[in-house]
DNA sequence: GCAGAAATGGAGATGCGATCTCCACTCATG
DNA sequence: CATGAGTGGAGATCGCATCTCCATTTCTGC
């Protein structure tokens, strides 16, 4: 599945086809409809990236300013908008990995792919719940994991060749690492959506041979405080708990105790 | 709240209070009441351990082979079975915080700590998802909080004070840390699921004020397979994707290609 | 044994919220 | 202007988890 068999994903490609009598001449939208397109991309952009996939279709279509229908037409279905919306956003990611190899300290190159890429997976919930749980883009996401496995594998051998990493990790240690510190933003994201930048500095700290001292942290500690906020600004989506219907009506006492009130 | 006013929490306490006139006599439960109050206890430990608090009370009836009927004639909702449930978890945690101050090493100590806090978390998802995420149980999570601050305070000190940890961590530092294990537990428990220790022991290094060389990791990285299977075996919960309603009739082609097909 | 209280099971009522449809209307476009 | 592409948003539909209800079964005290 090349994925654009699923997205309505129209980019400026088919920009008329002239009086060809080619298959799909697939005019181009009106001028409201392509603008109202555009709208649609962005507002889910924003919802995904921040809130999450949880987000509402309908939430979408508030925030772009126009009625579910229209993002109905635009695009058959939720996975479809997301499809198309993260595709740039992955590509990104697979770029980010090859390019770091530009880099000419191996140790540099390490911590720039680490960096970068932790900062799009922890300022991007959308794109972390693709990536991390097989939301979506299955196609997607397996050809980024394709292109960029050899990346780090090289990135990864070439600082333990130079003696700049500790030769006993290996290339999935790398996702994992982001992974956690994604989890980290994840959990901090309402108090301090950056303390992963101090998780990143411990954890770069470890992958040294040898050490002779700390690297300076970049991020202070959570307080007492946003630690607390931390833990409660993530309750577990209502559908973990399904929510108690509100106040059902609970005719007789529930609790056993009652009902042994009237003797016998 | 006290807890016991929500929960059906009959310990072992009133066992039959003679002939007096007391305000609750609480009789005891009939044998086999009483034979299924254990089983469904034990079945809801074993499924809400597994499969976290998204399992259904009718798992835990079904695991317990009764009816849901009968689990809700025993506790009046899902949140006080899971409350009766992590009382014990959670206390252990506790205990477990004040303990590790006994050891003499105050690294170690501050080791054995993460080391079995990380355990707990790891091999409990409905416990990490109790303590992670406000589900449930806030009050006895606050409780568990306030009491293991302090205890933590001072392990961490300790250890600084001693040289043997950097002296830029502070004590939200270390349940950090351990959700981030917790994290990383929950995306392996499919694969991996003791993959945490190979990330305690990287955090671990990262810890120390200096080192000349790194520490063995006690488990292989995650093969290339692994990752991927651990990357399809966290779907997100069918919730926040929706599933589309199985085939719904699309009557008319929804893209809109079709909809100029007839030259209008 | 037996009477009757206690306990049970599990089908279904209830509520809820997300997805997607439908169609009377609006308004670009030629 | 005439036409049909485009719109919005109320509501149909669906799946699912929670909790109820009561005919039936099981225990217990006498």
């Amino acid at each position: 599945m090349t994925s654009s068999d699923k997205t309505c994903d129209r980019g400026e490609e088919e920009a008329d086809t002239a009086g060809a009598s080619g298959p799909l001449p697939v005019r181009p939208l009106r001028k409201d409809a392509e603008r109202n397109r555009q709208r649609i991309l962005k507002a889910a952009a924003e919802v995904f990236t921040e809130r999450g996939l949880e987000a509402t279709l309908d939430d979408v279509a508030r925030h772009a300013g126009v009625g579910v229908g229209t993002v109905y037409r635009r695009f058959p279905d939720k996975a479809s908008l997301a499809d198309a919306l993260f595709e740039e956003r992955i590509d990104a990611l697979v770029e980010m990995a090859e390019h770091a190899q530009g880099e000419p300290d191996a140790w540099a190159a390490l911590v720039s792919f680490l960096e970068r890429g932790a900062e799009m997976l922890t300022s991007d919930r959308g794109l972390r719940q693709i990536l991390m749980f097989a939301a979506y883009g299955h196609e997607r996401v397996g050809y980024a994991r394709d292109r960029m496995r050899p990346a780090i594998g090289r990135l990864l051998e070439r600082a333990q060749a130079d003696g700049q990493v500790r030769p006993d990790l290996g290339p999935t240690d790398i996702p994992l690492i982001e992974f956690m510190l994604g989890a980290a933003a994840e959990y901090t994201r309402h108090v301090r959506p950056t303390i992963w930048r101090r998780y990143l500095a411990l954890m770069l700290d470890a992958l040294r041979p040898a050490r002779d001292s700390f690297s300076p942290l970049p991020e202070p500690e959570l307080s007492a405080d946003e630690m607390i906020v931390a833990m409660h600004s993530n309750p577990l989506s209502r559908h973990v708990l399904h929510k108690a219907p509100e106040i059902r009506n609970r005719p007789t006492a529930r609790r056993d105790p009652s009902a042994r009130g009237n003797t016998q």
